[in-house]
RNA sequence: GCGCCAGUCGUCAAGCGGUUAAGACCUCGGAUUGUGGUUCCGAUAUGCAUGGGUUCGAAUCCCAUCUGGCGCCCCA
């Protein structure tokens, strides 16, 4: 034989057995997401490696060292590793600005990482995500969170963990950074390998480190106090206070976690992230936050935004696996060309109907029905001289004869 | 990119230096030629991720590569 092909690394099939699964959650979106208002937009897989860089943000890891970057005809283009960025873009481009606020979308689609694969993390993996443009009240975060809470609570989810964190706007967070720099430079050398580089490249990201050493660094009273404290300024802090109360005011439960960052450079005031204790080290099935400064930052006009993604392989993770589903029918029969006109009526119906295309034997076909359908349909020499199918029920093995003419309606009540 | 663990039929696995490489499920065929899902019989790895090595002898030991899992990093 000759040799096989396999996958790639980080890539997987979704096989017929796993496909009802994905239908649901993508039917699941379609329906939630659209009583919000949200309409559906598809962006291209693959977009110019600047939209990234500059999206993104070049001093991330995802635009750093995880990005499928291929050269055609002398442009750098790259899979995209999210679509906030894509989505942006064709807002701009679409001159989406333009119409009336707000303007809410949402996605679903391939996402691509070049990343070491684990549980819950592929290079290809998929996200549903929504993004609303054009409110820069707290309002707009809170019904973000809200239809993401909402989302996951369709699919049977309801006990996960929501943490919300306020970053502040690019003026106080700096000063914050710098606050965290000053009072963390005299114990620099005791610092992580890792933490060293994140002093420079982005401190808020120091403060979660896992290093006990590092813990105790900041477990330090007087770096404690500097980490611990509300830096954000008053505009940030009302926004942040509203948006708290919206969501205490729709019953929805969080945590606030001062440590939360999310990894991706564009996010301003509010984030949030969407927790399960089921899931390893990669517990987050959704992430997301405010973006303010993105639209302009990629040529459009100034326009406030949030949003979510979650990823798709993880929230399957957390779903009990469906039943396999049966089909209504089987018929079974050795006159085919009998057997495809009534699987024809019944398929027009709006049946699922199968049967042996294959000449086996009566008890094969037999067999086949009780393991893959609800009904045996049977249709042999008798029940064609009389105009009749024998209906056998497979879970209560009572069998009925039904007029051929009736048999669309009737076979289910046997 | 780094560290640790693992990889035997389609699936779940036993075997841990000398076996014809167990067993179960699935699949296929037969027992019964118009009644299945319960029963009985049979078939299905010259092969143990791949490539090297050690050894009289390797699925079993060693090395490399590939893939998976866990952790770090990062993120959904």
């Amino acid at each position: 034989m000759a040799k096989i092909i396999n996958v790639v690394k980080g890539t997987k099939d979704i096989l017929p057995a796993d496909s009802p699964m994905w239908q649901m959650l993508e039917k699941n979106a379609l329906e939630v997401f659209s009583r919000y208002g949200y309409k559906e937009i598809r962006t291209p897989i693959f977009e110019v490696t600047e939209l990234f860089a500059r999206g993104v943000g070049d001093t991330t890891d995802i635009v750093n060292k995880e990005m499928y970057t291929f050269e055609k005809s002398e442009r750098s283009l790259t899979l995209r590793p999210e679509n906030t960025a894509g989505v942006v873009r064709s807002f701009i481009e679409n001159g989406m600005a333009r119409l009336s606020a707000p303007v809410k979308l949402w996605y679903k689609g391939p996402m691509f990482r070049y990343e070491r694969p684990q549980a819950g993390r592929q290079r290809q993996f998929h996200q549903v995500g929504v993004e609303m443009f054009g409110v820069k009240e707290p309002a707009a975060d809170a019904e973000v969170i809200l239809l993401a809470v909402n989302y996951l609570k369709s699919l049977g989810l309801n006990d996960l963990e929501v943490e919300i964190n306020s970053l502040g706007c690019p003026e106080c967070r700096e000063a914050y950074k710098n606050k965290i720099k000053a009072v963390l430079k005299p114990e620099f050398d005791n610092l992580c390998d890792d933490c060293k580089n994140r002093y420079e490249k982005n401190p808020l990201r120091l403060l979660d480190c896992k290093v006990e050493s590092c813990k105790a660094i900041f477990e330090k009273p007087e770096i404690k106090a500097v980490i611990q404290s509300d830096f954000i300024c008053e505009a940030c802090a009302e926004h942040y206070l509203k948006l708290k109360n919206y969501l205490d005011e729709l019953g929805i439960k969080y945590v606030e976690n001062k440590l939360l960052v999310r990894g991706l450079d564009y996010y301003n005031r509010t984030v949030f992230e969407i927790k399960s204790n089921n899931l390893g080290s990669q517990n987050a099935v959704c992430g997301g936050g405010r973006y303010d400064s993105l639209v302009r930052n990629l040529g459009g006009e100034d326009t406030p935004a949030v949003g979510w993604a979650m990823g798709m392989e993880r929230l399957i993770s957390l779903i009990p696996s469906l039943e396999a589903k049966k089909l209504d029918g089987y018929i079974v029969s050795n006159s085919p060309a009998e057997a495809f006109k009534l699987a024809e009526e019944l398929r027009n119906a709006g049946f699922e109907v199968e049967f042996d295309l294959q000449n086996k034997k009566f008890t094969k076909q037999l067999e086949k029905a009780s393991k893959v359908a609800d009904y045996a349909l049977i249709l042999g020499e008798d029940e064609i001289k009389t105009n009749t199918v024998s209906v056998k029920n497979l879970a209560t093995s009572i069998q009925k004869a039904v007029v051929r003419n009736k048999i669309g309606s009737e076979f289910k009540n046997v």
